[in-house]
DNA sequence: ATGAAATTGAGACTCAGTCTCAGTCTCAAC
DNA sequence: GTTGAGACTGAGACTGAGTCTCAATTTCAT
């Protein structure tokens, strides 16, 4: 972490853009903490921490960070996006409970290669994979075995 | 085609609801056509067809197919939801070209198993698995390639 | 220090999808 | 075949994520 500022600051630099203000509250907001967000997260937490940044330039901050490839953008189907480090990780799988809506990773390197594979056999050219796995988590497993068998009226 | 229908009214009955004009118009021109479409869509072909159903009924209905599995709910990250036709195929994964926005699919058996052990390693109980590669289809390849030729001012 | 160009925030706007509710339809029971 | 409880419908108001606009402000190369 300060790395990112670096990498930002390059990106910025070359496309003629400026890091203001804003633009770093933002970013040491997301690389401080946070690993799966939403806008909205952010700009509450912003908004606490004292430093708020209008929704506006937030998203367009966003942006940038997804274009220089330190976040990743991520969509589960809710009606908003997801945002992600980029960082450290490989390309990663996420587990997506439908019961309490956490999300969980994983991680295997042949998924990746199958799945570059398989795309180029159909004449396709990948740039990013998405694998989301939609089901039951491990804790919400259990809650509901304990109240199938708890439950006999 | 016509099982549809009969699986749907099977649905609705169990759970006393009830297969109505509207209901039917919907189901028919879902499984009459389209692969892969949208709420918009299909609101826009009844339309057309003469045979208009109103925005809230197309809603409730296409909650009602999915839930009863005879249509599959995608998220592209495009900010609206694609359905597609469950029926025929098994689990497929989808190529998304970023150039043209054109939707193709790829199938491989042993994605879906691998899939299956990595998130039942995580305790995770798997309901459903979406592979998504967004990149660029052979067709938008081809045309940078000779945009990229062509263009030595 | 200066000014062209980039940036900002506030709030209007878009658009997919949901909700409301009064009027209508369905169907099982008579 | 009537009836009525409850399901269904359409119109349009509403929601909420995300985008756009624009006047005022900030940045930074010169």
């Amino acid at each position: 972490m300060g790395d990112e500022v670096q990498i930002f600051e390059d990106y910025l630099k070359k496309h003629s853009l400026h890091l203001t203000g804003p633009r770093e509250t933002v970013l040491r907001s997301i690389f401080g903490t946070h690993e799966h967000f939403t806008a909205d997260d952010l700009i509450a937490h912003l908004q606490r921490a004292g430093t708020p940044v209008s929704k506006a330039t937030v998203y367009r901050t966003l942006s940038l960070l997804s274009e220089c490839s330190l976040l990743i953008e991520h969509d589960f189907g809710q009606g908003k996006m997801y945002y992600e480090h980029a960082s450290e990780l490989q390309h990663h799988g996420h587990l997506y409970c439908s019961d309490c809506g956490r999300i969980s990773e994983f991680y295997d390197p042949r998924l990746n290669a199958m799945q570059e594979k398989l795309a180029r056999q159909e004449g396709f050219e990948p740039v990013s994979f998405a694998v989301k796995i939609y089901g039951r988590c491990a804790d919400c497993s259990a809650k509901q075995a304990r109240r199938d068998t708890g439950a006999i009226s």
